[in-house]
DNA sequence: AGCACGCCGACT
DNA sequence: GTCGGCGTGCTC
């Protein structure tokens, strides 16, 4: 008998190998075999009858039963091409941690048939996780709990008193809950993305916090979206799949609407109004406008605590008259600014413009590049507040300074004042996505003080949809605006996009080098090549360039024969090609 | 990925 | 005459 193993190597195929005499194996059993001389770890994906001649044995199993079911093989070997990536290296990604030798022999994972099961859920609203907790504790079957990170992975295993199948674990203690939860002994297990292949005895649910996380989808193997691993599972085995969060994403409001799968467990009455902050013509010399200036003190006097959120740095140029970006003409994002250089070159295009002297729609004269960074908000807010800690680093400080996912830990109500210094460095990121996260991160904000404090937001957009929708507590409609701009400029969930980037030694091999992968797309229907644009717009040397890709849901497979030999040739002579579907930012 | 093989320059 | 750089190719 032959089994065919995967490893974790870029290498898209089985290899064969000899079962010895009186070892039993099964699919979804790791081995170690030797590989060019080396005993590594690999996956058991088949066993056949066929020619053993030439062929190596088996050095040893590495796991006394199988850890993933067949259907998880299946689902794994969908994802590894969905991504682009190898069956091996997204496999063994989606594995629970080795046993040390002499570990006791727990029983198989379930085997699960393809049943039909009913259309995930998405779950909007402040209750959605206390009603999650209500549903789970009463569960019929068992359950798997996907968080973005160890964090919340943590929270939720202690608020659920479930299994814990994250590496905020010891391994053993992960490889135990693994197992439990396969038995049926766990019914509920709480895990990160390296959980998603858990088998779970039928009739299961499956859950995905915080849906809109980018974070559900970090650089490394399995290279996709947990939503879109948790859903095809789902699908494949009839589970119920809930996704919650206070905004998701466009994709997702999507889908659940037209499927009818949309659930509201809202309240928002009490909420705090948001208060804009208008900072066109202003906001030149101080980062605090005086609303916020005074609910900062508010808070502090009442002993609660302040946010500040700021975005990255100064990146794009906007019109201090009429608050407009500086847009591309023909994607219409804003063109990325950065200091000392005179011309603006686009992201997506790579169309250059020369530094306009006037603003391009109200023909105003003071064109400033916009954004404060936390260094600078830190120094300005500690000269106003002398009095009051402020921290950059501390999220319990009493003025607490950083980026969004400062909000991320602090409980309902857990803050008197969030401000947020300047939403438009978000809105005007060179990203499709920056009305997404600017919604997000208003109705982070609210939530985050519910009815005990304040949210002010100053921006050069006060009338921004995402704006007036958070104002409004209006999910639907912000959902609805962008619903019908992804539609009208092709992006997600309308078309699917993919992010090709090169390394090279030497900018004349780069600049070769990603011509070569241009033309290899060349003459592919439905398929949309951008033009290929150097990495860091800032940077003087061009050793990175990369491409946008956009096409049809089945983009993967139309990439795949084209790109298959650039992956391969580009590792030599220091060359590194790569390609990312479905970039979340 | 990781490792061995092999072909050219610098040193004993 | 030998060591070792890295470019190249393969792994059951």
């Amino acid at each position: 008998v032959i089994a065919d193993i995967v490893f974790d190597v870029p290498v898209w195929r089985a290899f064969a190998y000899v079962i010895p005499r009186g070892m039993e194996l099964h699919r979804g059993q790791r081995v170690a075999a030797p590989l060019r001389g080396r005993a590594r770890i690999g996956m058991v994906v088949d066993l056949r009858y066929g020619d053993e001649t030439g062929l190596q044995a088996i050095a040893r199993p590495v796991d006394a039963v199988p850890v993933l079911s067949r259907a998880a093989l299946e689902l794994g070997r969908w994802v590894a091409e969905e991504s682009l990536s190898s069956w091996g290296s997204t496999l063994l990604a989606l594995s629970p941690p080795v046993a040390r030798r002499g570990a006791p022999v727990i029983a198989p994972p379930a085997e699960i048939g393809p049943i039909a099961g009913p259309p995930p859920e998405l779950w909007v609203g402040t209750l959605r996780e206390a009603r999650l907790a209500e549903q789970l504790r009463a569960i019929d079957g068992s359950a798997l709990v996907v968080a973005s990170d160890r964090e919340g992975a943590g929270r939720w295993a202690e608020r659920l008193d479930a299994a814990r199948l994250d590496s905020g674990v010891s391994d053993a203690s992960r490889r135990d809950a693994w197992f439990a939860a396969a038995r049926g002994r766990a019914r509920i297990a709480v895990g990160t993305r390296s959980a998603l292949l858990v088998p779970l005895p039928p009739p299961a649910t499956l859950v995905l916090l915080d849906e809109h996380d980018p974070a559900h989808k970090p650089p490394g193997a399995p290279r996709l979206h947990s939503r879109e691993v948790l859903s095809r599972r789902a699908a494949l085995e009839g589970s119920r799949l809930l996704m919650l969060s206070a905004t998701p994403s466009v994709e997702s409001w999507w889908r659940a609407q037209s499927a009818q799968a949309l659930r509201r467990h809202e309240r928002t009455e009490g909420w705090p109004d948001i208060v804009t902050a208008d900072t066109r013509g202003i906001l030149r010399n101080h980062p605090l406008t005086l609303p916020l200036t005074r609910a900062i003190e508010d808070a502090t006097r009442r002993g609660r605590r302040a946010a500040l959120i700021v975005g990255r740095r100064a990146a794009t140029l906007v019109c201090s008259e009429c608050g407009s970006f500086v847009r591309c003409k023909e994607c219409g994002v804003p063109l990325p600014f950065s200091r000392g250089r005179n011309s603006l070159a686009c992201r997506l295009c790579t169309r250059a413009e020369q530094l306009p002297e006037r603003c391009p729609t109200c023909g105003g004269r003071r064109l400033s590049p916009f954004g404060w960074d936390a260094e600078r908000v830190e120094a300005a807010v500690r000269k106003r507040f002398p009095k009051l800690g402020v921290s950059r680093s501390d999220a319990d400080a009493q003025i607490a300074i950083g980026p969004p996912s400062i909000l991320k830990p602090s409980g309902p109500a857990a803050l008197g004042c969030v401000g947020i210094v300047a939403l438009d460095s978000l809105l005007g990121m060179p990203d499709f996505r920056g009305g997404e996260r600017g919604f997000e991160l208003l109705w982070a904000a609210m939530e985050a003080v519910r009815a005990e404090g304040r949210v002010v937001v100053q921006t050069l957009h006060p009338d921004h949809y995402a704006v007036e929708a958070a104002r409004t507590r209006d999910l639907a409609s912000f959902y609805e605006h962008e619903i019908k701009l992804r539609s009208e400029l092709g992006y997600p969930p309308f078309r699917r996009l993919a992010v090709l980037s090169v390394r090279s030694r030497t900018e004349g091999e780069a600049h070769a080098l990603i011509a070569d992968c241009a033309r290899a797309f060349d003459g592919i229907p439905g398929l949309t090549v951008y033009p290929a644009a150097p990495r860091d717009a800032a940077s003087t040397t061009r050793l990175r360039w990369r491409l946008m890709l956009k096409g049809p849901a089945e983009l993967p497979r139309l990439l795949a024969p084209a790109i298959s030999p650039l992956l391969e040739r580009g590792r030599r002579a220091g060359n590194v090609v790569e390609i990312e579907m479905d970039p979340v930012s």
